[in-house]
DNA sequence: ATTGATGCAAAGGCTTTGCACCACA
DNA sequence: TGTGGTGCAAAGCCTTTGCATCAAT
């Protein structure tokens, strides 16, 4: 991926763009494919890839690659953490006020520059633990780690 | 991978365990391979991959699924958050006061039970700041992004 | 007209898995 | 002795890429 100040607004790139933006669901790629081949039929799997790529670089949508081995993409590039439910895979927005204190932190870190941080929270959501109190679903693992 | 409480502890297990203790450098799978080969010529890659699968679902290792497509792992289990230099991949320990303040926001996140948290931090480290004022590499392409 | 973007299909990289045999408890 | 673990190789999954053609500027 070559990075210069060149890129063109084609079709599909804004079809791309305006799908995500649509969406709260943090869709995987191909999942994205799906949602832009309803307006664009001939849209190939590459382009979506190639051009997720180019609007993650170009700063226009965000890029997350925590939890599974699918990247998903978000099109609210306002900075704010998420959380995931290790059952289902859903993925939520959270807005807390400790988000804008990590910001404080990032100097303290020695040796390092130009930094940035992400922080998301990993738990069972709402619908899957009724899911394990109806006995619909096996109770998913809990792993909780101790700080400190 | 079947979850259940008759691991055996076998000849390779350990070794993966000891050499992933040895070392702070957050080795992805086949970085360990080429380790534990040292002590155990004839170990396979797959087995290596289901014992860090095992160890990591027993909490005794953990699991990075942060920057990159390869997962890396972590002989140091007790809560910390780690650097990423987005240049070189590097990966280094952070010791925050604020990872311990995570813990108290966990409870404000509606919906959600057992939550974990996950935070990291990428830049540019000091040596591949050193390589950029020497000359020796072009500048690393720098995505800072802002709070709010 | 230039050169970035597309569609297609093949290749690539990392990880998982089926199978027969091995070895720990 | 039963069953979890191993080595090997093949398959799987997601993503990237080469190439000829198309189209935005």
């Amino acid at each position: 991926m070559r990075l210069n100040n060149h890129y063109r607004m084609t079709n599909q790139r804004t079809v791309i763009l305006d799908e995500l933006r649509k969406t709260k669901s943090h869709p995987t790629a191909d999942e994205i494919y799906v949602m832009v081949k309803r307006v664009l039929p001939s849209i190939s799997l590459g382009t979506v890839y190639r051009n997720l790529e180019v609007l993650s670089v170009m700063m226009i949508i965000s890029k997350l690659e925590f939890i599974g081995s699918q990247k998903r993409f978000d099109g609210n590039t306002v900075n704010h953490c998420h959380i995931c439910c290790t059952n289902c895979n859903r993925i939520d927005d959270v807005s807390l006020d400790i988000v804008k204190k990590i910001e404080f932190s990032r100097d303290k870190i020695k040796g390092f520059q130009h930094i940035d941080h992400c922080l998301y929270f990993v738990g069972i959501c709402e619908e899957c633990t009724k899911k394990v109190i109806k006995g619909d679903t096996p109770a998913p693992v809990m792993r909780e780690k101790k700080v400190e």
